[in-house]
DNA sequence: GGATTTGCCTAAAGCTTTTAGGCAAATGCA
DNA sequence: TGCATTTGCCTAAAAGCTTTAGGCAAATCC
């Protein structure tokens, strides 16, 4: 009966893994008590529930993800803040397809405000400071922002476009130019 | 030993049902059994699986939307035709959010390619005949679009910014305004 | 009215979730 | 070091979902 040395964190980490590598729909306290060669009642003395499990895997990557794009808008602005912030978004999801699923996982409001979700919100509004809008229109522009990122990369993921010219990588660019026009130039009420 | 009536129909239809009131995560073939007040196993001679099951809601779910947004752009153009398109998407999010949660399903490639699914692209793309974007460009903003909606949509639903000032709904509006502003005015490459 | 098809049934196996209770390893403290 | 406590993983078991196999009766078709 040798002690593996689970723990909330190492399941976490090891479910986000899994996820990346089956999908995130295949996490399942099973399949990582077999990843671990433990019973699986043992994964319930760290983790509530299944429920649990999954949204502290979406936690986590959240977390990372605003650690990206925090690190890549670092020191950038205007344009190049935005691109910088939109491919380190993007580019999180193609290299973490089962973490950057979790992220959409609806979670409930306190855990929702107590996420990494709010982080995203601040930078996506620091972004916003290289263009200039009112305060009402920066709440505007971060949701518009907000839903175009995760929008775009789910429709590209989910072969919306995957294989049809031109190439996603183009709409994406020309999409970037687009926004930051649209961000110098947004209408008046 | 009274015939219910069962159908692949019947059943795709009533799972879309309980999928708006339960969740379309909840939409399972126990669950219709009950329904139905029938054995489970009865449901397997209409049904392949459950994913089948869950894919049939899902393309009805595709062709009931791109009903609404084909009944809501006829004889529109412009800027009318395009909140037309974008407020019978997110009407139909907001009435129907379990069958809405069907659309956003990955199909296999064959089985979008054979949805609704191309309806809506043949759709954005008529809504962009009201704007003078060449064929290319037109390709890239029918992604925007799509993106845009799918993302803003969903985050609204999960409470990214429900209960925030300014309303959800103010914002969607200036998003479609800052849209119809941007399609008027889209940059060169 | 008899043959065939079809629809729902029972039975059963396999998987996931979750709770309860137990024993042994690790840890803490004299 | 030696003992008590805590902690971690275990077995057992119940309950729910999925899926297949085989059967009987109702509907359908001459």
């Amino acid at each position: 009966m040798v002690r593996v040395g689970l723990s909330a964190e190492r399941l976490t980490r090891a479910g986000a893994d899994l996820a990346d590598e089956l999908g995130f729909e295949q996490v399942t306290v099973s399949a990582l008590a077999r990843h671990f060669d433990v019973r699986v009642a043992s994964l319930y003395s760290h983790l509530k529930s299944s429920g649990d499990l999954r949204t502290r895997i979406a936690l986590l990557a959240l977390e990372e993800l605003a650690d990206r794009v925090s690190a890549a808008v670092a020191g950038r602005a205007g344009k190049d803040a935005l691109t910088a912030f939109a491919n380190a978004y993007r580019d999180y999801a193609l290299e973490h397809p089962g973490r950057w699923a979790a992220t959409l996982l609806p979670l409930d409001p306190e855990t929702a405000a107590a996420s990494a979700g709010v982080r995203h919100a601040q930078l996506t509004r620091a972004v916003l400071r290289g263009y200039d809008l009112s305060e009402t229109d920066r709440t505007h522009a971060v949701r518009l922002l907000g839903g175009l990122f995760r929008g775009y990369v789910d429709l590209e993921r989910n072969g919306g476009f995957g294989h049809s010219a031109p190439d996603s990588q183009e709409s994406w660019d020309r999409s970037l130019d687009a926004l930051d026009a649209l961000l110098r130039n947004w209408p008046a009420s």
